[in-house]
DNA sequence: ATGTCACCGTACCGGTGA
C-alpha cells in the first residue's frame, strides 16, 4: 500500500497537475495540503471521478488539508488538533483508511522570527506533540504526514548556514520534532535513505529546482506498530519541474503487508 | 531586499502569505 503527502498549493489552481500525478502513480492513500479552498470548492467530482474517495477541511484562501484514499472509505477520526490554538484555521484531518490511521497535517509556517506567528506556530507543535503522544500510546498502526515546515537536520537544507534563524529551520522548532520523533516515529523518507540528500520543497524564487536548492519539510513518520513495514519511500521529483507545478513535490512511502524491517531501536533517528 | 506564485477583493492590479 503506497501512502503519500503532497503540498498541492492550491487544489483547484493545481487540479491539472494532481490529477496527472494520481493517474501516473496510483497513490492508495494521499494527504493533501494548501487546498487555499473553501469546503464548497473542493473539487470533489474531478478527484472521484480518478477513481478516489475524499475528506477535506478547507477554508477560504489559505490552509486546507484532505484525505484521499481508492482503497476504502476514509473514515475521519478528527478535525483540527485537541487544544488547537486557533481553530479557524484548517490545518489537521485524521482518518482511518485500510486499516491505519492517517493523520494529515499542515504545520504553521511560522516567519517572521520572532513574532506571533511564530509563537503560533510553536503553540500548535506542542498541541500536535500532545496529541502524537496519545496515538502512540495506543499501538496501533499510525502514519502522520504532511507539510511540517521544519527541516530536522543540516542535511535536510542546501544552505543550512543561512536559515538558522528561519521558522522553518530555527533550533527550537528542529527541538520539538525531535521531541516527537522521541516518542518513537519513524522518519520514513530518512530511514530508508539514513544518508542521501533528499528535497521535497524548491522556492519557486531564484531558480530553485534547477539548482536543486532544496528543503526537506514534508515528513511521513510512522507509529512502532507500523514501521517494520516500511518498504521503500521516496520522492516524486520530476513532479516539481511539470508545467505549472507546486513549490513541494509528492513524497510517498510503500508499505508491505508483513513486517520487512527491523523494529526501530530507541532514541530518535533523524 | 531580491525573486515567484496563488489567493482575494472588486479586478483587470495591489495586498497577503508562503
Amino acid at each position: 500500500m503506497r501512502i503519500a503527502t503532497y503540498n498541492v498549493n492550491g487544489v483547484n489552481g493545481r487540479l491539472p497537475v494532481l490529477l496527472r500525478w494520481l493517474e501516473e502513480t496510483s497513490p492508495d492513500i494521499i494527504c493533501l495540503q494548501e487546498l487555499k479552498a473553501p469546503d464548497e470548492r473542493f473539487p470533489a467530482a474531478a478527484i472521484e471521478a480518478a477513481g478516489y474517495e475524499a475528506i477535506w477541511h478547507g477554508q477560504k484562501s489559505w490552509n486546507g488539508v484532505a484525505i484521499l484514499s481508492r482503497v476504502g472509505t476514509p473514515v475521519e477520526t478528527r478535525r483540527g488538533l485537541p487544544d488547537d490554538p486557533d481553530n479557524t484555521q484548517s490545518r489537521y484531518i485524521e482518518a482511518a483508511v485500510n486499516g491505519v490511521l492517517v493523520a494529515g497535517l499542515y504545520l504553521p509556517n511560522g516567519n517572521p522570527r520572532p513574532g506571533p506567528k511564530f509563537d503560533y506556530k510553536l503553540r500548535w507543535f506542542e498541541s500536535l506533540v500532545a496529541h502524537a503522544a496519545e496515538l502512540v500510546a495506543t499501538d496501533m498502526p499510525v502514519v502522520i504526514a504532511g507539510d511540517f515546515n521544519v527541516m530536522p537536520t543540516d542535511r535536510d537544507v542546501y544552505r543550512p548556514e543561512r536559515w538558522l534563524d528561519d521558522a522553518l529551520f530555527a533550533p527550537e522548532v528542529r527541538e520539538a520534532y525531535a521531541r516527537l520523533l522521541a516518542q518513537g516515529w519513524t522518519d520514513a523518507l530518512r530511514a530508508m535513505h539514513p544518508s542521501e540528500t533528499i528535497y521535497t520543497f524548491w522556492d519557486y524564487l531564484r531558480n530553485a529546482y534547477a539548482r536543486n536548492a532544496g528543503l526537506r519539510i514534508d515528513h511521513l513518520l510512522l507509529s512502532p506498530a507500523l514501521a517494520p513495514r516500511l518498504a521503500a519511500a521516496n520522492v516524486d521529483r520530476d513532479v516539481r519541474g511539470w508545467e505549472k507545478s507546486s513549490d513541494h513535490a509528492p513524497v510517498w512511502i510503500e508499505l508491505a503487508n508483513k513486517p520487512v524491517r527491523a523494529s526501530r531501536r530507541k532514541g530518535p533517528k533523524i
